[in-house]
DNA sequence: CGGTACGCCTGAAGGC
DNA sequence: TGCCTTCAGGCGTACC
């Protein structure tokens, strides 16, 4: 489940094969994993909800940067932004099983590969990116100018990454809701999800069913640092690979192994010994220290 | 505003 | 061994 340490180090192993390389070559080979300009937000083309069939839109391969040189990978919480040098973009979420992966020009493709881009680059040769996804709860999106691109981005609350005490305090002040639901509202603070909300609660000894804009001044700061330390020290592990996830070189990460609590239930608490308790909480499984957590 | 439920989707895991 | 059910969840929508 690609969370923001998991893009992060895809961003990062992407970058130094991505940066600079032209794209020869662009294909879709599912079209409903795009979101063209001007469809519904959330449509990727498939046609959810009210019937009313969008037009169909035309997708060109320029749209898909086909003849562009990448000159600027971006980030913001769980959203990659692939830009060319015209200022065209690509969107990439992962959500929960996507992958984006560098493959040799030749050979099989993987299951469930939906987007190719060949790559010519001079360090490392020709190469294919690939954009997986089994579940498809991912998507790309697809930006014909720099200014659509930013405003994607800008939909999203601060980089979790780098959230300060006061961002933290502005965001959750007005949410009158439990303290994970506020976490894992991308709107408000951008990157964490299910698993790095656990360990960030967990962290800075606050339960998770605590009401979001009652956390006090020193709590609220001790949040703050306590989900830039998770995310941090899972970054630098190269992410959590509890199921599906590897970066951009096909690598797994290693933050699993140092979870405090996700997937945890019963097991003792590394802070006290005693069994973690768990339930559900914003329709998430939850695992929390009845003890450590106040 | 918030909360709850649901749909999307596949593969792994558990029950019998 | 095999079939069936359940679960995992990011995120948008509908409805209260």
């Amino acid at each position: 489940m690609p969370e923001l340490p998991e893009v992060e180090t895809v961003r990062a192993t992407l970058a130094a094969s991505l940066l600079g390389a032209t794209i020869t070559r662009a294909r879709l080979l599912r079209r409903d994993v795009a979101a063209a300009p001007g469809d519904p937000p959330g449509g990727f083309g498939r046609q959810r909800s009210h019937g009313g069939a969008p037009a169909p839109r035309r997708l060109t391969r320029a749209d898909l940067l086909q003849g562009e040189t990448v000159c600027a990978i971006d980030r913001r919480g769980k959203r990659l932004l692939v830009r060319g040098a015209s200022g065209r973009a690509i969107g990439v979420h992962l959500g929960m099983t996507g992958q984006l992966l560098l493959a040799p020009a030749a050979g099989r493709l993987p299951v469930h590969t939906h987007a190719i881009w060949t790559l010519a680059s001079a360090s490392s040769g020709a190469r294919r990116l690939l954009f997986r996804d089994p579940r498809r709860f991912g998507g790309i999106w697809i930006f014909r100018d720099a200014g659509a691109a930013d405003a994607w981005l800008d939909q999203l609350g601060p980089d979790a990454l780098t959230i300060t005490a006061g961002q933290l305090r502005e965001a959750l002040g007005a949410a009158r809701r439990p303290l994970k639901a506020a976490l894992l509202d991308q709107r408000l603070i951008a990157g964490v999800g299910n698993i790095y909300a656990d360990e960030a609660c967990h962290r800075a000894g606050l339960r998770p069913d605590r009401t979001a804009s009652e956390l006090s001044t020193s709590e609220t700061a001790a949040l703050a640092a306590a989900i830039r330390a998770t995310l941090r020290a899972a970054v630098r592990a190269g992410g959590s690979t509890l199921r599906d996830y590897v970066d951009a070189e096909g690598r797994p990460g290693g933050y699993q192994r140092r979870r405090r609590v996700y997937g945890r239930a019963g097991a003792p608490c590394l802070g006290c010994g005693r069994p973690l308790a768990s339930g559900r909480l914003a329709q998430r499984a939850t695992v929390w220290c009845d003890w450590c957590q106040g």
